[in-house]
RNA sequence: GCGGGAAUCGCCAAGUCUGGUCAAAGGCGGUGGACUUAGAAUCCAUUCUCGUAGGAGUUCGGGAGUUCAAAUCUCCCUUCCCGCACCA
């Protein structure tokens, strides 16, 4: 007996799996195989090293390459590390650590912790964010969009983060909240580098249609994009010749426009107001609004506040002048920074009109019922007939939007148009530890793009950290540079990219991670890409992905690839959740520091356990490392895999990884212990033991496929049990080798190591990880093998029921009654007639026609009676008598064995048993003593 | 408010698309037993209710419906989770 000692075993077949280079892979442009790209999120380096979310993660990952590299692709399986960011930049401020060397450090943690659990990575094609050879093509690409007027210099309101000391794009605030401190974020007024990837927003729309995304990651990026149709019209305004071109998507209400209202901030607005009564409120207007931010401004709470400042434009359909006033909730950046305002069929406009009693004209009359305007206790938004809109009325609202826009068009004050909520991507970031702009400014040449040859701009190494401002600008050496245009003294960008740029085409470089002359080589790329199947958290589902595709459509259009869409299929994982200590009257979690405590500490009630997404502030986590070292690596996949399908949440149980190790030990000894009862004979036991491998097969198969990997987990662990009882009773060795070595193979995605152990002890050649996915025979897969696989487990449970029932502890002898002949004969007719009527009176007068049914005419109404209850519930397949006879004489030792008792098999009509006149087809009489 | 997802026998969770073989997989927990001086570990059995013969009854958030047949299909309601949120 061998015993198994997962520490040991991993460890010899991470090493043997590393020296062989057995994952290192080439493309193969003569395409031999097909390819396959499986790629795991780009993950930051932390200095914690792995949690259980990464564990879940690549273990998915691994389990999926594993099975598709068994299959017969030529699979890419790359790993790095998404290395700049600001963690390396605090450690140097607090701890006064080199943020290369910390970076470094943490680096070769995580990627040691990766190798420990396994996964099946081409290590030599690992790549690293603050790599220059990896930067120097950030660089690239932003002179490449630079040129193309895609990368812009651009003064605006700014999040600020003031805790990260930087400013962040519209994705990366949450809720007015930075996305990675959470400090609440201000507004700035600043001049900032922007990508334009407002220019994409429709093929970013689009392309949502080519890709096999969960439904609501496309639903979150449809809305982030935010398309809506609507129609720019043109407000002159009263005095000058200029126009206020506003965006509006109810162009049929534009007779019902009674005001107009600016944000606050918009330039005019300063210049209107100026030495006019206006000025002195609203400056305090304006300051007021400034110091709120965005968010609160926008907050459906808060109340709506503006004022009138003195100024007039003009509808341009019914050329009255209408009031202009400013309000907190009119944005600046959304638009034109100016809306139209129509009270009667916007509630917003609605409120702001009660307040300020701003007239109210309705222009739209519901189709069932008449609005009447003095009633109004809200606004109308729904559709109706225009009314007091002049050549419109009459006309249905929708059909008035587009007519109305055409007049405009006609008159020239306006025209169709789309809009989207998607802003250009703001990639300034005042922190050192990212990828430099590169930018040079000269007082004679301005802007001036870095030259191509002169990439990459390095990072400086002479910086100093102190906490403030950001570091790059202490460096001299960095700062002066010679104007490559005209040769004056320059002054560098300091400003570095937002590390969002590193994970945008990442995936492009993992494919080539040797290109010199470009970020990558086409025809390589072409090959590998695009990314076949993507893995990681939702938490991404806007910023990286809209980003990376945003990338990938520039790229193409640069000529370096040749598809639009960067993943092709992607899984976005479930949290780890874990239970943990949470208050129901102050609907809170216990923080870290009182998880030992009982009872609230602010309201004194009991805690209850609630499950919780696992973090550190609660201190509810598990460190992956603990349960490898406890139980090993297969263990901790095992567990991971199977306690939860990958999309959703995956409760963490302790007791659940004992399950796992226990599963894992026991396969062990299944595998490698020999059987200790071997037959010559083949019997039904032999066939169904391959029926049911087969079909495990297959629907392990389909189901890696689709990823449910829980659900393979599950037919894998259903068979194992069935071949486990096969082993034990008895076995053919040739069918126990072929189950054996079947099992193995398709374990061994999900436990690698052990497998690769068994394979060796068994005398298998080569790599398992090399080896090839096992088929199933479709010939097993019958109607009358599941039959019998049924009958099989339905003599056992009808047994074993009786015996409950009659409390009986040692059996005797058992019974098993064939029924006779006629009554298959009858029920193969029943399920005929079944089929064309389901008329009792009908089906029994049929039946009755027969002469060898006569007899039995009570029993055959009984029985029809419950099978017409419920047809489907009896089997459509059946087995003749004879057949049946055959079938349990060769269970018959079977049965024997398992009751240690004797065990006779008999004919209904060689039965004087009472009971014997109970045994229907597929399911003899039984008779116990 | 808008959009998405969910509610299953103590807990976690499959099953729902494609109705029938579903009292409903599997794990955890519980109970009984074997082993052991005892425990741990391991193994076996059992775990909706009733039943000394394989049966019957009541279940899949609540209500109504379709069907020979509903956890599964349709409609209504309740609750929970998660996104987005005065977007012009």
């Amino acid at each position: 007996m061998v015993s198994y000692d997962p520490q040991k075993i991993e460890k010899k077949w991470q090493q043997k799996w590393e020296a062989s280079n057995i994952f290192t892979v080439k493309e193969d442009l003569k395409k031999k195989k097909n390819k396959y790209y499986v790629l795991e999120m780009y993950p930051y380096p932390s200095g914690e090293g792995l949690h259980m979310g990464h564990l879940r993660n690549y273990s998915i990952g691994d389990v999926f390459t594993r099975f598709k590299r068994m299959c017969g692709y030529n699979i890419l399986y790359p790993m790095g590390y998404d290395s700049f960011g600001l963690p390396a930049e605090n450690a140097a401020i607090d701890q006064n650590a080199n943020p290369e060397e910390w970076t470094n450090a943490n680096m070769k943690l995580m990627k040691e912790q990766q190798k420990r659990i396994g996964l099946s990575y081409d290590w030599s094609r690992m790549i690293y964010s603050h790599d220059p050879n990896y930067y120097k093509w950030d660089q690239w690409f932003f002179l490449k969009m630079f040129d193309r007027s895609l990368a812009y210099r651009q003064e605006s309101y700014v999040n600020w983060c003031p805790s990260c000391a930087t400013v962040l794009a519209n994705e990366q605030v949450q809720s007015g909240q930075c996305w990675r401190c959470n400090s609440e974020v201000e507004q700035k007024f600043l001049t900032q580098w922007f990508l334009k990837i407002k220019d994409y927003a429709e093929e970013l729309l689009d392309g949502l249609n080519k890709v096999n995304w969960p439904e609501k990651v496309k639903i979150m990026q449809r809305n982030w994009i935010g398309r809506s149709e609507g129609s720019i019209i043109k407000f002159p305004i009263v005095g000058e010749d200029r126009t206020i071109d506003i965006f509006t998507t109810r162009a049929d209400t534009l007779f019902g426009a009674t005001f107009m209202v600016f944000a606050p901030e918009h330039p005019w607005v300063k210049t209107w107001v100026k030495s006019t009564k206006y000025e002195k409120d609203f400056e305090k207007f304006y300051d007021e609004v400034m110091r709120q931010d965005k968010f609160e401004r926008t907050d459906i709470e808060v109340i709506k506040k503006g004022m009138f400042i003195g100024k007039y434009t003009i509808n341009p359909m019914t050329k009255e002048e209408i009031p202009i006033y400013i309000g907190n909730f009119v944005i600046f950046e959304y638009g034109a920074g100016a809306v139209m305002a129509v009270p009667a069929h916007d509630q917003r406009d609605f409120e702001f009109a009660k307040e300020y009693h701003i007239p109210i004209r309705i222009v739209i009359q519901p189709f069932d019922y008449e609005l009447n305007v003095d009633k109004m206790m809200r606004s109308y938004e729904g559709d109706g007939i225009l009314v007091n809109s002049e050549e419109f009325n009459g006309i249905e609202n929708q059909t008035a939007m587009n007519a109305i826009t055409e007049k405009l068009e006609q008159i020239g004050m306006g025209f169709a148009t789309i809009n989207y909520k998607l802003r250009d991507w703001l990639i300034s970031r005042q922190r050192y530890w990212g990828c430099p702009i590169p930018i040079i400014y000269c007082d004679d040449c301005g802007i001036v793009p870095v030259p191509y040859e002169d990439l990459p701009v390095e990072l400086p190494k002479d910086v100093k950290f102190t906490g403030k401002g950001n570091p790059l600008q202490t460096s001299e050496n960095f700062i002066k540079v010679i104007c490559p245009n005209c040769g004056k003294q320059g002054m560098r960008e300091t400003d570095t990219m937002d590390t969002f740029v590193d994970s945008a085409w990442y995936f492009f470089r993992f494919m080539d991670p040797i290109s010199k002359e470009l970020p990558y080589r086409k025809d390589i790329v072409d090959y590998w890409g695009n990314v076949d199947q993507y893995i990681g958290g939702i938490e991404h589902a806007i910023m990286h992905l809209l980003y990376a595709r945003f990338f990938t459509k520039v790229a193409r259009d640069l000529g370096l690839h040749s598809f639009d869409e960067p993943f092709q299929r992607l899984l976005t994982q479930g949290m780890i959740n874990k239970a943990h200590p949470y208050c129901p009257k102050c609907n809170t979690f216990t923080m870290k520091t009182d998880v030992h405590d009982k009872k609230c500490k602010r309201c004194g009630t009991e805690y209850i356990l609630k499950s919780v997404k696992m973090s550190k502030s609660l201190g509810n986590t598990v460190d992956p490392l603990s349960i490898m070292d406890e139980y090993g690596a297969d263990a901790a996949r095992f567990f991971i895999l199977f306690g939860a399908s990958p999309e959703s949440g995956l409760e963490w149980s302790d007791e659940g990884v004992g399950f796992a190790n226990k599963f894992i030990k026991n396969t062990f000894s299944m595998l490698v212990d020999p059987p200790e009862i071997t037959r010559k004979e083949k019997t039904i036991r032999d066939t169904l033991v391959k029926y049911i491998l087969n079909k495990m097969i297959k629907l392990v198969t389909n189901n890696f496929e689709k990823i449910s990997i829980r659900d393979a987990v599950n037919n894998i662990i259903q068979f194992t049990s069935e071949f486990n009882k096969y082993k034990n009773e008895g076995v053919v060795e040739e069918i126990f080798e072929e189950c054996r070595e079947k099992l193995l193979l398709i374990l061994h995605p999900i436990i690698p190591h052990i497998t690769e152990e068994i394979w060796e002890i068994i005398d298998k050649k080569g790599f398992i990880s090399l080896a090839s996915w096992p088929s199933y025979n479709k010939e097993l897969l019958t109607l009358e093998n599941d039959f019998k696989w049924k009958l099989i487990n339905n003599i056992l449970d009808d047994i074993n029921n009786i015996k409950t029932v009659m409390r009986k502890e040692e059996l005797d002898k058992i019974s098993i009654i064939i029924a006779d002949e006629w009554k298959y004969r009858f029920y193969k007719l029943l399920l005929s007639l079944i089929n064309e009527t389901k008329n009792q009176g009908e089906i029994i007068k049929t039946l009755m026609q027969k002469d060898y049914l006569k007899p039995h005419s009570k029993f055959i109404s009984q029985i029809i009676t419950k099978v017409l209850k419920n047809v489907g519930k009896y089997p459509k397949f059946t087995l003749t008598t004879n057949e049946e006879y055959k079938f349990f004489q060769d269970i018959k030792s079977m049965i024997m064995k398992k009751y240690n008792c004797e065990v006779e098999i008999l004919i209904e009509k060689d039965s004087n048993a009472q009971k014997a006149i109970q045994s229907l087809p597929g399911k003899p009489a039984i008779i116990i003593t």
